[in-house]
DNA sequence: TGTACATCAGTGAACGCGCGTTCACTGATGTAC
DNA sequence: TGTACATCAGTGAACGCGCGTTCACTGATGTAC
């Protein structure tokens, strides 16, 4: 209906948020564009307006998606002494609180095994924003040569996204809370004392990458 | 058309291992009647004379597809001093060939991710198999206590399925290689020298556990 | 400043396609006599 | 052993539903004069 200066834009984004929060929740296959609108506050027609089609979406909540993880992942580790820095993140990430809530947390679990089926420039794409995730992680590791800090780094993203997934599989198990201690504790050298972290990995989205 | 003795249960396994490998492929999302009915050499109505619905399928598929990689690790292992089994079974794991044939290959990276969002009897029969998975490498670690040994290895599930998800997602790219090598590495204490394992994982599957 | 027109974000009915499921039918094999 | 009948795995057309996409339309806002 109405129509003024940057309104569209917001819609835009407003799209862009629930997307990539269904799309982390129920994984590209489980996001529809009825649902995704009603979300949105609007009618599926309207949706035409803002993408060109569905796959269009995906791909952009996709890359989202994974800008949101690296941001998140920067501030964790901000002004910390290094492996301050990476036990903030593994703490963060392998908390029962971001198992929880797959919406508001990372993208990797939801979209690596789908990444895995899709073409040359998806999986071109998806490097990219990985290759930025491991650089992050890995100037974590500082008393070790730089290419050892890079293979920690990927080793400790695989841990993470591997036991955040085995853990939401069999989450109300006891079996859960295990997985997420024995991952936190082999990437930090301890176990967690408590499963939730002070400063959870799924606070309140703030959609920084979203809006530039 | 024809049918005799144990003809019936030929056909039931033929379709289930079918199924089994295209869940593997193409996640839960991704398989479809007809088309697996084709693959087992036969039309999609017969479907029904071996399964109550599609889901009944897919629970049944992914029990036997978890079987089968818990079979695998255990036939990997087997005669191998402790230290030895396991790298047998990280190898085998984070290969080249594994990664290019999941359809062949551990039933976790495709299904854990789908599991997530499945009720809770789904969670509880998947948790059951994992635990078993768990109980098998655990049993590879004999130089640390027991409680250890399991951290270790729910540690070292998660750091294979993880690496092996996002060596996919990036297959085609020069990171490919190099997160199976960094897993590889982490787990074992040293580099793969070549990423081609001579046991690789995915060697003809045999149907064990589907036809008991 | 006020009026007439153009624009286009958003609406909601309708379309078309894929796919899970149903169902009447077939014909080879097993069984009864 | 041979014949008549019952069974049921498998066939393929048809149905129904969900969902992505299209399209004619609306009406509030921006712009021209």
């Amino acid at each position: 209906l109405r129509y003024s200066k940057g309104q569209k834009r917001e819609t835009y984004v407003r799209i862009l948020k629930a997307a990539s929060v269904q799309l982390k929740k129920n994984g590209s296959n489980g996001i529809g564009i009825a649902n995704l609108m009603r979300e949105a506050g609007l009618t599926h027609g309207g949706f035409y307006s803002h993408f060109r089609s569905r796959d269009d979406l995906v791909n952009k909540a996709f890359a989202i998606a994974m800008d949101q993880t690296t941001f998140r992942w920067k501030k964790l580790s901000a002004n910390l002494p290094a492996n301050d820095g990476l036990e903030a993140i593994v703490r963060a990430y392998l908390c029962t609180k971001h198992r929880d809530n797959p919406g508001d947390g990372c993208a990797l679990p939801a979209f690596a095994a789908q990444m895995g089926r899709g073409d040359k420039a998806t999986k071109k794409s998806f490097s990219i924003k990985l290759g930025e995730m491991i650089d992050l992680v890995a100037a974590q590791y500082t008393d070790v040569p730089t290419g050892e800090a890079r293979q920690l780094a990927i080793s400790a993203i695989s841990t993470m996204m591997g036991a955040i997934t085995l853990a939401r599989a069999s989450a109300g198990q006891d079996l859960s809370a295990e997985i997420l201690e024995a991952g936190a504790k082999s990437l930090t050298g301890r176990k967690a004392t408590t499963p939730v972290a002070e400063k959870p990995y799924c606070a309140a989205p703030r959609g920084d990458s979203v809006t530039r």
